[in-house]
RNA sequence: GCCGGAGUGGAGAAAUUGGCAGACUCGAUUGACUCAAAAUCAAUUGGGCCGAAAGGCCCGUGAGGGUUCGAGUCCCUCCUCCGGCACCA
């Protein structure tokens, strides 16, 4: 939709531009993920389960020259929820997502290439002396060039089969582990040793270094590759000091280092330290930090999506579109041929353009921007939609933002909410905003499973509305599916209880409508308004919709038996604590019993925090851990006097059998608790 | 495998965050109204035991243990289910 206003796609433009200046945009050719069905390159966070988050499709990667907004950059503040009120499992969806590991990049030389090495990323540089073997990513740059001539056939049949080989199935952790010895070899820095070159596809080319040092005596997925193929495995880490070989299975624990040269001795922390900085020291590696976070692919080869501001011209290279030619408008007449690359590129009035630099001909960038861009940062459109000088008027802006209510499905925790999350944080380096969260409080509406699946628009698993609200009315199924359950829990869809809704919304009218019995003022009906209004209140703001309802039936009930003005105030009430809950039902209601206006344009309920402690209250008397009576006393009574009403109760008595009194606890409003010494 | 969440009646669920377990709703049973049914209203509805009744007693929140005057709630061990991530070095 956001696609038709080119008013609100050309900030996505700007915006783009403006990344760009700032090195956060930028262009590189990396292997992406790829679905053959949609034809369309994917954000890594687009790929569920290593299928196509729209179609479903096995994905495959593909080496292509895309676009990348640089959210890496901002990885470490990601991390961070400072005074966000967001559910805990939507943080460390997050948090597992951007994966933060410690530890250190180092480079072994290649023997007999002079000047090649071979660096990595690994989280136990503790274990460098068991580094064995080494494992490049197929995919790996330097794979073709150390790869000796004996062992060249093998290789590069492993990398085409790897290439052809869906992202799913590749990174399947039950597979069998497979590789490819590249017939070189490199020197192990510490241990001075040669040790072979390898490649497997168990090595991922998107993370770290794509290479590793493979230590199979401390690594599960090392031990069994190593044992696949005959490889050493050597033991540096020992639980308890002494030294176990062979090993049944990879010592993935802490220990102290055995085997290790000058590091021997050391714990499996200290060492971690000084080898680090040994690499440092040495001028072949550092303490590093790596992220499961990639960058975010935003080009794609669809027609519904904001062009990239971006013109190609043969002597300029690639050059920005200026800010004052925004937006590039994407043109309508596309057409929908359903097969490989961006609709725009078939289209020569758009895509044949003048270099803005140079002005000799040139070529628009034809891909078009993820529509997630879109929606990342949407929220600053709304204080000020008309302004027209930037795409949020901060005057307005600093009234109504950040955002502090947000709910949204679960399905935008590493989607939506991290990309908005980025965005937001860019744009307060940039200057324009001056909070660093949009969303301070977010709560997820919980998922409605329908036949075994969620219910989905998008997806067609739907169960239509309309039979219900023919049958009973919208505000009835609205009613009822917030009684269900809790909102954020979600729910298995059965109507069957829909009666009770029903029920409740018929004894409303009715109640509402009958003219009040004559009666005195009811001070205990009063202080139920009291309460429901309270519970409703606090329970609306929780998202404890059920409760309130609940609350609402009780008070139903009671005003359904009551009579004279304070039913008839209580009704007034009920009908606004209701509107949001049955809409179309109270606004019916306020008018026909005479209001003016909107129901749901009146102030809330008000209540008295004093008034709804007030009246009798219940006490219950435990002796020993057991209820043994039940007092009715006014509510705020002293303790004393609790106290002593309660010993002076003969079935108290009676359970204290004579026995000496340890101690009694009094809870105001609540409970006396008798503790007696050992019955007599 | 790692991380998160959750296990409460026949069903959906409550429980003021350590204070009467099962509010509210569905379903079921019984009664009132009706020639009858529907609708509506009322009563009962966790299990077991004692009692003619009024009423009383015991057990009970996935399992076992612990802390506490008191545990659905806190701690430890385990089981099951749901969700996320997963060959991330």
């Amino acid at each position: 939709v956001v696609t038709c206003y080119p008013e609100y796609y050309r900030w996505n433009q700007w915006m783009f531009l403006k990344l760009l200046e700032r090195g956060l945009a930028y262009r590189a050719t990396a292997p992406v993920n790829w679905c053959p069905r949609d034809e369309t390159v994917l954000a890594n966070e687009q790929v569920i389960n290593g299928l196509c988050e729209r179609c479903d499709t096995p994905v495959v990667k593909k080496d292509l020259t895309q676009w990348f907004y640089k959210i890496t950059a901002y990885a470490d503040e990601l991390l961070k929820f400072d005074g966000l009120d967001w559910p805990e499992r939507v943080r460390v969806m997050q948090q597992n997502w951007i994966g933060r590991s410690e530890g250190a990049e180092i480079a072994f030389a290649v023997d007999g290439h002079p000047g090649q090495t071979i660096r990595f990323f690994t989280t136990r540089p503790d274990t460098i002396f068991g580094a064995t073997f080494m494992v490049l990513a197929p995919e790996h740059p330097l794979v073709a060039g150390i790869t000796s001539e004996a062992q060249r056939a093998a290789v590069t049949a492993y990398v085409e089969e790897a290439r052809n080989t869906a992202e799913i199935e590749r990174t399947s952790a039950e597979r069998p582990k497979t590789g490819v010895a590249t017939g070189a070899y490199a020197r192990n820095a510490f241990t001075g040793e040669r040790v072979p070159i390898w490649i497997a596809d168990y090595v991922l080319a998107t993370y770290g270094t794509g290479a590793i040092m493979a230590v199979p005596a401390h690594d599960e997925r090392d031990f069994a590759f190593a044992t696949a193929y005959g490889l050493e495995i050597r033991e540096v880490i020992s639980p308890d000091g002494s030294e176990h070989a062979p090993l049944a299975a990879a010592y993935t624990g802490p220990g102290s280092l055995v085997r290790s040269g000058a590091f021997t001795g050391l714990s499996s922390d200290e060492a971690k330290r000084r080898i680090a900085a040994d690499a440092r020291e040495r001028g072949i590696g550092d303490a590093s930090v790596t992220y499961r976070l990639r960058d975010w692919l935003i080009s794609r080869q669809r027609y519904w999506g904001t062009p990239i501001p971006i013109v190609h011209c043969d002597g300029c290279g690639v050059v920005p579109v200026p800010e004052s030619d925004l937006p590039v408008v994407l043109p309508r007449d596309a057409e929908f041929t359903g097969r490989g690359g961006s609709p725009l590129a078939n289209l020569p009035d758009f895509v044949n353009t003048a270099c803005p630099r140079c002005g000799k001909p040139a070529k628009r960038e034809t891909d078009t921007m993820d529509t997630f861009v879109d929606s990342s940062w949407y929220i600053y459109r709304y204080p000020d939609p008309k302004d027209a000088s930037c795409f949020m008027n901060p005057a307005v802006g600093r009234h109504w933002l950040p955002v502090s209510r947000y709910t949204g499905g679960i399905e935008h925790a590493i989607l939506h909410l991290l990309y908005a999350r980025f965005v937001c944080k860019v744009l307060r380096d940039l200057g324009y905003l001056w909070f660093d969260e949009p969303f301070t409080h977010l709560r997820n509406q919980g998922t409605i499973v329908f036949k075994g699946r969620k219910m989905s628009k998008s997806r067609g698993n739907v169960e239509a509305p309309d039979a219900y609200v023919a049958r009973y009315g919208a505000d009835t199924l609205r009613l009822f599916m917030m009684f269900m359950g809790p909102w954020t829990d979600g729910a298995d869809w059965d109507a069957a209880g829909i009666e009770g809704s029903w029920r409740f919304l018929n004894r409303v009218w009715t109640i509402a409508l009958q003219p009040p019995p004559d009666g005195p003022r009811d001070p205990e009906l009063d202080r139920m308004v009291q309460r429901t209004t309270l519970r409703v209140t606090t329970d609306l703001e929780a998202y404890h919709f059920n409760t309130a309802i609940a609350a609402m039936m009780e008070l139903s009930t009671a005003l359904f038996h009551a009579s004279g003005p304070s039913r008839d105030e209580g009704v007034r009430t009920l009908i606004l604590l209701l509107a949001p809950f049955a809409p179309h039902l109270s606004e019916e209601l306020w008018h026909r019993r005479g209001g003016t206006g909107s129901v749901h344009q009146q102030s809330w309920p008000a209540f008295d925090p004093g008034a709804v402690r007030s009246g009798d209250v219940q006490i219950v008397v435990q002796v020993n851990g057991k209820v043994r009576d039940r007092l009715t006393v006014p509510a705020g009574s002293s303790e004393a006097s609790v106290r002593s009403l309660a010993l002076a109760s003969e079935k108290v008595q009676t359970a204290i059998g004579g026995a000496a009194i340890e101690k009694t606890i009094v809870v105001p409003d609540r409970l006396v608790s008798v503790v007696t010494g050992r019955p007599s």
